[in-house]
RNA sequence: GCGCCCGUAGCUCAGGGGAUAGAGCGCUUGACUACGAAUCAAGAGGCCGUAGGUUCGAUUCCUACCGGGCGCACCA
């Protein structure tokens, strides 16, 4: 089922491959463009296919185009036609055929925007995966919200979607936390503490609240460094699944390395390796020959002491994931794994995949601002660094918008000001407020209490822009799956409420001579299905009054 | 030094071979005797970093340069 703004493209596209024939300039039909304009006064859609036949035909490209518009035959979806510029086909969409679009949303409702580009394929997305050595930062929410956004745009597009944490709950970095923990029981018991803090061992305070729980449970583990420092990863990593869940995100499965680990995955990878060449002796040490696949070195896997690189589980860990059989593996990053990506799509065509398999995408840094002034990221002086503090200070919504509305692979600057601001100025409230609205004449005029509305009353040309947004939206969700681009749909629904906004403002909806209210409210209607839609896939919620 | 990303309105950013380059914020000026003014409208504001190249057409693609960010561990 495509949408109406799908149907219309590819009538057009259809019925200029057929007219092209004429000519025999060997253009393939996926050649015609046929594509939004950037002016409203140009149609809803233009095709520059005159253009690309002007070359061959050695005829201008206006002649050409009037040609093809003189031979045109009527369809329901369309108006005839016209020629614009030096040769473009503008085409515009028959208002009563596009105002059906209200009646396909009421009827699907909150399925409405759903497709299926992604044909059912399965992915697993990876994202956060932060070491369970202290509380979220700031950067990880907007990981989160991006990833789980992406997830819910791609489970809308028609992908099968799994959501996965990777816990770093093995390794140097629990034995460090075991290290602070067994100081600050020590603190606890009133023995002096060790000056300096030795290098690497986590100063952080909330170092010491475990402790005392750790005590107040009645030691449950003996207390070595080892057990104290799992112990401690593991109430870590709850706290964070905590503080996941009330940002909005649930992951389906949180895989932990130290069960790799005693699972014998690394040793088997790295014999896999060793039998098929890839993984070489040399200065002692044993290197993974990732330069046959475009990596800038090969990598070290196993030390010149026997110890294995923080790599190795790594790259078992993603052999798992690729032997699970998903169609594709998405990765979100932070900017320090920059140069990691060599190596991890070298070790997949290793493994015997295409390079595609893995889909690895950078989520860069996050500023926060307040008075103009950036917001120094430093645990003291009161200044916050956790996904807690700011979920606290701003609340879910903004802070989830503020993290979708730019592209990720983009350094965002977060205004603290404007986030907690209850005014126009703030985007999530903009929205919000126009679906408020609607909720507001839908309790004045329920749904029941109505007539089946005459869609063809929607003439004006604000109603008009709202069809052709609402008509337009499963195109939009598609391609911000398609492309990983969750940042177009705040985009997409700023626009939306605003051209809501306009609409409300110049005419009375439930005021109106009836057949006119029937089709306002009914537009109305379609527009809140739509705001809710897409709030929902951003993971925000739509309040019934403000 | 090598590699990747980025230079678009005062600020924060979209767009990505085609018609007059867009949005939000900020600024200026207007609009409630009406279903929600947390709203709406109008205006000012641009050599799309610089110079070449490809093209009928470049802000978009290519090259060089300038400016910024980030990566380049037998760390995790």
């Amino acid at each position: 089922m495509s949408s109406r703004y799908a149907q219309a493209k590819a009538a057009i596209q259809n019925q200029l491959s057929v007219l092209v024939q004429r000519w025999d300039a060997g253009l393939v039909p996926e050649a015609i463009a046929v594509e939004e304009p950037t002016e409203p006064g140009h149609g809803d859609l233009v095709s520059n296919v005159a253009f690309r036949l002007a070359r061959t035909l050695r005829r201008p490209p206006r002649a050409v185009a009037e040609e093809l518009a003189a031979a045109w035959s009527p369809h329901p979806a369309l108006e005839p036609p016209e020629v614009g510029g030096a040769g473009f086909l503008n085409f515009r969409l028959r208002t009563a055929w596009l105002a059906e679009v209200v009646r396909e949303v009421l009827e699907a409702g909150p399925r409405y925007g759903s497709s299926d580009v992604g044909g059912g394929q399965r992915a697993l997305l990876e994202f956060v995966s932060a070491n369970p050595t202290g509380p979220l930062v700031v950067v990880n929410g907007r990981s989160a919200a991006v990833g789980d956004t992406l997830a819910r745009l791609m489970a809308a597009a028609g992908w099968q979607v799994e959501r996965e944490y990777y816990v770093n709950d093995a390794g140097n970095q629990i034995e460090r936390l075991g290290e602070a923990m067994s100081l600050r029981l020590r603190e606890l018991r009133g023995q002096p503490l060790p000056d300096p803090w030795p290098e690497g061992v986590y100063p952080g305070e909330y170092v010491r609240d475990l402790a005392q729980r750790w005590l107040a449970a009645g030691r449950p583990t003996p207390e070595t460094v080892e057990a104290l420092g799992e112990w401690a990863a593991e109430a870590l990593r709850a706290e964070q699944e905590q503080e996941l869940l009330r940002f909005g995100v649930r992951y389906d499965r949180w895989f932990s390395e130290r069960a790799l680990r005693r699972s014998g995955a690394c040793e088997a990878l790295l014999e896999r390796l060793r039998r098929e060449g890839l993984l070489v002796e040399a200065d002692g040490a044993e290197w993974f020959l990732s330069t046959r696949w475009g990596d800038d070195k090969d990598r070290v896997m196993v030390k010149s002491d026997g110890s294995w690189t923080y790599f190795v589980p790594d790259a078992a860990y993603h052999a798992d994931k690729l032997a699970r059989g998903y169609d594709v593996a998405i990765d979100l990053l932070g900017p320090d794994h920059h140069g990691y990506i060599g190596r991890l799509k070298a070790l997949v065509q290793a493994l015997g995949y295409p390079a595609e398999r893995l889909e690895v995408h950078i989520v860069q840094l996050v500023r926060l601002v307040r008075g103009g002034q950036t917001v120094r990221m430093s645990k003291r002086g009161g200044s916050f660094v956790t996904l807690g503090e700011l979920v606290d200070e701003v609340g879910v919504d903004p802070a989830r918008w503020f993290f979708l509305e730019r592209a990720m692979d983009t350094p965002l600057d977060f205004d603290l000001d404007l986030a907690q601001l209850k005014s126009n100025d703030n985007p999530v409230y903009y929205v919000q407020y126009a679906a408020a609205r609607i909720k507001s004449l839908a309790r004045l005029a329920p749904a029941e209490s109505l007539p089946d509305p005459d869609l063809s009353q929607l003439q004006e040309p604000e109603a008009r822009a709202l069809l052709l947004d609402l008509a337009r939206f499963p195109d939009l969700v598609a391609k911000a799956a398609q492309s990983r681009a969750p940042h177009l749909l705040p985009r997409y629904l700023h626009q939306l409420a605003g051209d809501f906004h306009l609409f409300y403002r110049l005419y009375r909806i439930l005021q109106a001579p009836p057949p006119q209210a029937a089709a306002r409210l009914a537009l109305s209607r379609a527009v809140l299905v739509v705001l809710e839609r897409g709030l929902g896939l951003m993971g925000i919620s739509v309040p019934e009054r403000m």
